[in-house]
DNA sequence: CTCGTCTTGTCCATAATATGGACAAGAACG
DNA sequence: CGTTCTTGTCCATATTATGGACAAGACGAG
């Protein structure tokens, strides 16, 4: 019985919650600063809105138990109410049981660190990391930690596996935010059309000095780019035979976990 | 209609969001019915808002992929972002590491299951479980169990540890609430007084049949209780001589824990 | 010290948003 | 095939959230 419908799925149509939109913006913004949180000047320009709003939102929000403000710095973050919100879903969550065998495997194999990363959004957010047995690793990422789609090789494997058309309109999305990665769109954008040429993501030039990373993606059964692992070591540890045969493995460990998710 | 001489410094004063909050009130609510989540009209008799209100804000929460909607039953829970929002935040919690040694302790000790319960908003929040040695366990509640301050003796005895006036308050708060727990203010209200005088909370009825709890409350070093931990066993476990026992030892383990959660 | 340049916080008229009464439609039951 | 549940939608309008302008504090330089 639909008739004219307005585009349904391009972008949010539901009307009347623009402030409960822009109060899940900022948590966000606010989640990529983790700990330390992020000064208010900083969620503004992340934002684009305006200072009343953004000072009213948070304060709210503090209220609510949602945000923290740290004394020492006034910086904002994630308060210590969202965590208690999290233990209504089972933990940990199916992904990180359906991927767990293949870590481990993957890990013991390639002796490398690996993380596991999923898409939330238009950020990448690490949700799981084993540490391999070579003596030096690559610890620069934490649980937790999350960065705009694209920035990572994580990201950008997961643009990879996105249709061409949504992932232009996320990085053109996350432009603002590349600045502090010292990237932009069109690096982003050659990236990701490498990636999909090769099949897994690269960064040769690691968001840490001398690192490399190689990512594979992980789709869920409808088609759609969910997460993907990645080995980041030390650049000389990833020369092209070695990056073919971790390539390989996490190629393979991804269709694993695909297949444990989709059964 | 200018009635707005609500008490300023009482609860929240500050104006210009009232959509956020009742948003998350609304998420507040999901987040009681755990994994199944709760009906769209539950909600809304929980909550006091019309029906379209709630309505957009939960459809809202779902594009935002803050909550989700069960395909089978209809109902809406708590959604996988939040739980990816709070990896921002270090985990376990400071307090979680505080009281790790008084549970381990204590469990020992005692045998039965012991929780630990912390005090967010209006609710209770079950955030660490112990079970004990002896064969018959009470296993009903879990990790993550929310439920209105009042209810458990977990309450109760946050409750006592409240300023009467504040807890006179919290309670009418959740006047509505009790109903779906077969309690009502008066009788809420008179097992807060007792557990003042005792010192500890108690459950001669636990919300198991045939189960009893006792509760000792925790403060924080500027004397707001945050928690209780609480010894759930079946009733005869728990006599008179018992209950006196198990209750030295949790007072004895909730001073140990505001020891080191002050220091 | 005074100025400049950061930062965060607040006010309030008003435009825009969120509200909820009324209605619709589907499901389960007898 | 009505009754009584449930969830979902519309839209005029009054309540709400917005943001321009201003304030105030912190820091450093001259």
């Amino acid at each position: 019985m639909d008739k004219t419908r307005i585009a349904r799925n391009a972008t949010s149509p539901r009307q009347g919650a623009q402030a409960i939109r822009r109060a899940l913006a900022v948590l966000r913004i606010l989640a990529a600063g983790r700990e330390d949180g992020v000064p208010l000047a900083e969620v503004i320009r992340a934002i684009g809105l305006t200072r009343p709003t953004v000072h009213r939102i948070i304060h709210v929000l503090i209220e609510e138990g949602i945000v923290e403000r740290h004394e020492r710095t006034g910086r904002y973050a994630v308060g210590n109410q969202v965590p208690e919100l999290a233990l209504a879903r089972p933990r940990p969550s199916r992904l990180l049981i359906a991927a767990n065998p293949s870590l481990q495997r993957a890990s013991t194999e390639i002796g490398d660190t690996l993380f596991l990363t999923v898409r939330t959004g238009n950020d990448t957010l690490c949700v799981d990391r084993r540490i391999g047995i070579y003596p030096i690793q690559v610890l620069s990422i934490e649980i937790g930690a999350r960065r705009p789609l694209g920035v990572s090789s994580a990201g950008v494997a997961i643009l990879a596996a996105v249709p061409a058309q949504d992932a232009r309109k996320i990085v053109a999305a996350n432009e603002k935010r590349f600045e502090a990665y010292k990237t932009d769109v069109a690096t982003v954008l050659g990236e990701v059309t490498a990636a999909r040429r090769l099949g897994y993501g690269l960064r040769e030039i690691g968001l840490v000095q001398g690192t490399k990373s190689i990512s594979t993606w992980i789709k869920t059964p409808d088609g759609r780019p969910a997460a993907a692992i990645t080995v980041s070591a030390v650049r000389t540890r990833l020369g092209p035979r070695r990056e073919q045969e971790v390539a390989e493995i996490l190629l393979r460990e991804a269709r694993s976990i695909e297949q444990a998710i989709g059964g």
